[in-house]
DNA sequence: ACAGTCTCTGTAATCGTTTACGGTAAACGA
DNA sequence: TCGTTTACCGTAAACGATTACAGAGACTGT
């Protein structure tokens, strides 16, 4: 008794036949009833399992979806992850995820890594995105979509929240219910998110007249919760809002925390909003107010287009955009006292 | 130039060297500058990647390890995946995550599928634990270690949390608090730590003379926050508890969001606690008493259990446990009335 | 009885790498 | 000058599976 794993050679000799029966039974071609016993008893004998890596190297696929996600942590990505297995599992696919964290390093080794290799297809949705991630998209022979926003003429699919919208929807329904001095406590500004939302947000406020002054903009040097605990406390005491706009759920559960600390009422004294619409916003208390940005359509559109293109690899590269929806909820009821 | 990606060949005959050659530079092993120079930039002319494929069924190592959950959605599981890659990225792995619903067969499909390929080591924490399940556990040649208990005799490393004492600790503290109505809102019994959740709770209540009528004891049929709004309803109708235990975070979330609903303030009505200690535990309002069952720990040592067998795989199974530890937070402080 | 079909099986090539092995030539020492 | 060491390099054999191809019987129909 040898002491690795028993292959199809190993099978082959235990059960006197070759090892293309071997391999003709064990994929349910056509064979004789008792070549079919003979193998299979052979093979349980020994307790064969093929090997996932000869098979892939022969055949050309792993069966294997990848999806990358910047962080687990954050329930987005939970939403995300869900619809994207939903989706794919129906099609005898296996879903890896794979966590990088904020570093572009992280995304780039697995665009060169794991992209060749260990999967057929690839969902991607990265922080930040640096030339070199972009060169490497417009390299990559695998079949990839990105969610987030790329340039135009990077050639994979695309789909995309509409992050602007969605910040204006916020603000103006703050503005409908009475408030003037609106933080924005916002993500690094330095990632893909970040900066569509800091510049949404200035416009917004420019045409509502509204003000920006520094001291009502603050930046979380990640989308969590901790990050947002540790920029928010600035942005309450200097800036004095009236209400604050969250980069995110985790940024606006953020600041619900530390305003409670600091003894001011949500929504009475300040109203809080938050983008996402995850789960954590109906567990929050008081119940957070949020635009969704789709994330749920944006994982299943995201499979779609994988799925597709797994089809049909040469088809034209898509791309597609999901609106965002505002949903109230008791963090920016309009304040009782007044 | 041919569509396929480039081999290994394609480079040696466009660098005009053989493929040993290309494969050693690419490796870094002892050759000329000017074969190195030549190789490179035949290399990257054609954009060469290797085929991880290929390579890990050559050299028998993937530099990949799987990290198999029942929920991504749970942060318990955050907390033990951040451990987990912490540990394992040092030593040059990639941290694969795969979600494997509440249903066995997935875990089983795993064990089998994915088990003999595509990573070097796993870890999974199952939920439900079928006798197929331990049988195949048996059988595994992949080095692996569990999360949560199983039967002694199974021959992988294990590291399990004390829930029994981690639901004593919960107990004790309410009733020390005064608290004489304890319900519990467990998840489903026929999983690992449901069960051994609901014996504990059973004990502990008799040995302090606590009531345990069915009124006080509802069982959620998934450890989520809807399954739990399904069933506490009932808990706090007809059980009139004065403190809920909560099967896990999420569980406890659902309470008090039940609570609240129904009007019951916590902690002045009801108290409750959670068990994990999760993130959520501090975002929530009140903040949430919950018992640690170590998850950052449980993954830490579970990494460090794989990686020690990755080293030695001959050595015995070991088998560690994590002690619980209580966290107050506001839910369950004292009544101020009374 | 024989050509033609059909069904099953085995031999060997192949997927894209790594690496043991052997060969060649330069460098070295005496 | 002539072995011997050293440093490189190429040829070919793996890794463990799938599958094209061809051969071998067993049928069929005439």
């Amino acid at each position: 008794m040898s002491s690795s794993r028993p292959t199809v050679q190993r099978v082959a000799a235990h059960a006197g036949v070759s090892v293309a029966s071997v391999s003709r039974v064990l994929n349910g071609l056509a064979t004789s009833p008792e070549m079919v016993d003979k193998v299979q008893s052979a093979a349980d004998e020994l307790g064969y399992s093929p090997n996932a890596m000869a098979r892939s190297l022969k055949v050309r696929r792993t069966e294997q979806l990848a999806f990358s996600v910047a962080d687990v942590g954050n329930p987005v990505y939970v939403d995300m992850m869900r619809a994207v297995e939903a989706e794919t599992r129906a099609e005898g696919y296996r879903l890896l995820l794979s966590s990088t964290g904020p570093d572009p390093a992280e995304v780039l080794s697995l665009l060169r890594g794991l992209a060749h290799g260990y999967a057929d297809g690839l969902i991607l949705s990265p922080i930040r995105v640096t030339d070199e991630i972009i060169e490497a998209l417009h390299a990559i022979s695998l079949p990839t979509v990105v969610i987030g926003r790329i340039p135009p003429d990077v050639p994979v699919d695309n789909v995309r929240a509409n992050s602007a919208g969605g910040v204006r929807m916020a603000v103006e329904h703050l503005y409908e219910t009475g408030r003037r001095r609106i933080g924005f406590l916002n993500g690094p500004t330095d990632t893909v998110p970040g900066v569509a939302r800091a510049r949404a947000f200035g416009r917004v406020c420019d045409r509502l007249g509204l003000p920006t002054d520094d001291a009502l903009l603050a930046e979380a040097d990640d989308f969590t919760i901790d990050a947002g605990l540790d920029a928010v406390g600035d942005l309450i005491a200097r800036g004095e809002p009236d209400a604050v706009l969250g980069g995110n759920d985790l940024l606006a559960v953020a600041t619900m925390q530390a305003l409670r600390e600091r003894g001011h009422a949500v929504p009475d004294d300040v109203a809080v909003v938050g983008m996402d619409d995850t789960e954590l916003a109906t567990v929050t208390a008081p119940t957070l107010t949020s635009v969704s940005l789709g994330s749920t359509r944006r994982g299943q559109l995201a499979a779609q287009l994988l799925l597709e293109r797994l089809r049909d690899p040469d088809r034209e590269p898509q791309r597609v955009a999901v609106q965002p929806r505002l949903r109230v909820r008791d963090s920016s009821r309009a304040r009782s006292r007044s």
